[in-house]
DNA sequence: TTTTGTAGGATTAACGTTAACATAGCATCA
DNA sequence: TGATGCTATGTTAACGTTAATCCTACAAAA
């Protein structure tokens, strides 16, 4: 039943010629009489054809499809990347399959499996928080790919990051520069390279304020994450003895917001809010989230131009692109209370 | 050099035996002897084969291969489902092709094109907005298909959604019943089921009330989605002759919330508002908004069962699933102000 | 005239897998 | 004893494409 799709043998009864011209007129080669292309194709659009994807990148070895192994999909920063991805790849003519981790970075190899299987031309790869083995996986057979958003400690991959350092820095600069001395860090999963270089700029924008570093409380990620689930962030909040809040990412900045305004505190005249990311997309909070991010869709736009030269030339010399990181300037930061 | 893949062929070689005895033994075809099978599951695992889907598609005709059709990753709503789909399918072993609309319905065919050169099992559709041919292509190519979360003329079609008219009404009536008697509609986009349904259960509440229609002002929702996009949703607001808003999504809600607060009007003492999708996972908002919502995830849910289903036997007649609305009671609505 | 070249196309052999059919070896049974 | 059946495998032919090679006119050049 589904097997009656119109083949190019169907094609090539129907014009009296060969499968072999049918392909040819329909890919364009040159070396074929006007009048039998024209005709060809005029009939393939009359039956209906649809290449059949499997049997051309079998025979031609050539997929024109890319795999995304995403952590998240219910994180908006991932959402928007892929998406991002998705547009770009269309453009030049790939497929985007997306293969979603779920958190569970056990999947990971299983989901490199599949794509593998796929014979995609290559993989887009958000590195979770555990290590693994998915690097060397990729690597024994020969799929290239480019690792997004994290840093990693190997350094013969092609990465495409934001200087996440730097966004701690100028957080933590920020901050200090209105008179903020007591801090209120709320992290992102231990592990995660983000987490550890945003924090790590922030302490560096400190020391070179000469503020100590006791004067920062952290609040692990894993705990963050959980209270976000649970929804009661407040708890996370207290004893409030700083004057400024930093936030791993947006999501978790935006009940923390709503918490305070409940219990009657400014923002920011009581207290500053910063965070990462800027995905003020649906424009969920007034004041404005004042949030470290870099340029749109930059990461994905890179990954994707990264990924197609690698596939083109294995070659290459392993880059690692990153990039540079500035502030929104939204309405949660101010001077520091008294 | 990609094509260094090993083969069923090489593992042949290595075990003494024939390409087709190696593919039984992988696949675990009974009538094979337990050394034999066992050795040549060693072997491949050593050798790192990975099954070349697209040669095994090809070969079988089935690609355990489904296509979901989405209209908007930026929309969570459509993550969530597709999320959850992604889930359901790989727990069953099959695979979830994720393909995006970006809101542009002439992409349609494109995609379902994309899916039918990938010889894909089925595909989830979700309509757009315009009418389109999609339905007829898809039945053309003898492709199963599920369409989910609005209602469509086709009666012929296999459909899952919610009871929007029946949400509406639930809106209407618990509004009403709060002794709202003036109200500001936000419409979804023109044309889209569920915007007319909802309306249309909406104003049906009133009617058993007695309520006019001349009571209700609404808002088109291009006009709504165009607002959301430049962030100036306070205008829509305007003049503020009523007492309660509906609007058609929660992401619409979010930031009308925010404005109303900062202009000091408070949620719910003087103005009321409910909305529909019930999507409270990161918690933006205070009090909860109150939403009317489908059981989490049993559209997801049951368009896989239904999809699979219908791949397995395409002779099934036509079914058309209307899930139940509940209403989430936060705390956006309360009694009419006076 | 014969040779050479070329345009326009046909034939054939793969790609990696699976399904159908074939076969060889051995045990069972009348 | 040979017919029968079963078990464990090998052989072959597809699936729909594409790449390489091969053919056949016919026109131009020698």
């Amino acid at each position: 039943m589904r097997t009656a799709r119109v083949t190019l043998k169907d094609i090539a009864k129907e014009c009296g010629c060969s499968a072999n011209t049918v392909s040819r007129a329909l890919r364009g080669d040159s070396r074929l009489a006007d009048s039998t292309r024209t005709q060809i194709c005029e009939t393939a659009r009359n039956m209906g054809y649809v290449p059949n994807y499997m049997a051309t990148s079998l025979r031609s070895g050539k997929s024109r499809m890319i795999a995304v192994i995403v952590n998240d999909l219910h994180n908006q920063h991932y959402c928007d990347l892929v998406n991002r991805m998705d547009q770009e790849l269309r453009e030049r003519n790939y497929n985007l399959m997306i293969l979603c981790k779920q958190l569970d970075e056990s999947l990971a190899e299983v989901l490199i499996h599949k794509a593998i299987s796929l014979s995609v031309d290559g993989i887009l790869y958000f590195p979770g928080v555990g290590q693994g083995h998915y690097l060397e996986y990729m690597r024994l057979n020969h799929m290239p790919f480019v690792l997004l958003d994290r840093r990693v400690s190997d350094t013969e991959a092609d990465t495409v990051r934001c200087d996440d350092e730097q966004g701690g820095y100028l957080a933590g600069a920020h901050l200090a520069d209105l008179g903020h001395r007591k801090f209120l860090f709320l992290s992102g999963v231990a592990r995660s390279s983000s987490q550890i270089d945003r924090l790590n700029g922030f302490l560096r924008a400190l020391r070179d304020r000469d503020i100590p570093e006791e004067n920062v409380r952290i609040v692990e990620g894993e705990v963050v994450e959980e209270a976000l689930e649970k929804h009661n962030t407040w708890e996370l909040l207290q004893p409030m003895d700083y004057t400024a809040i930093v936030s791993f990412r947006d999501e978790v900045a935006y009940p923390v917001m709503i918490d305070l305004r409940e219990h009657g505190i400014n923002i920011p005249k009581d207290i500053s809010i910063i965070s990462f990311d800027n995905l003020h997309r649906e424009n969920p909070t007034r004041p404005y989230l004042t949030s470290i991010y870099t340029t749109d869709s930059s990461i994905a736009d890179l990954g994707v131009k990264m990924l197609l030269e690698r596939i083109e030339d294995p070659s290459l010399p392993p880059r690692n692109v990153i990039l540079p990181v500035q502030i929104f300037e939204g309405g949660t930061t101010g001077p520091a209370a008294r």
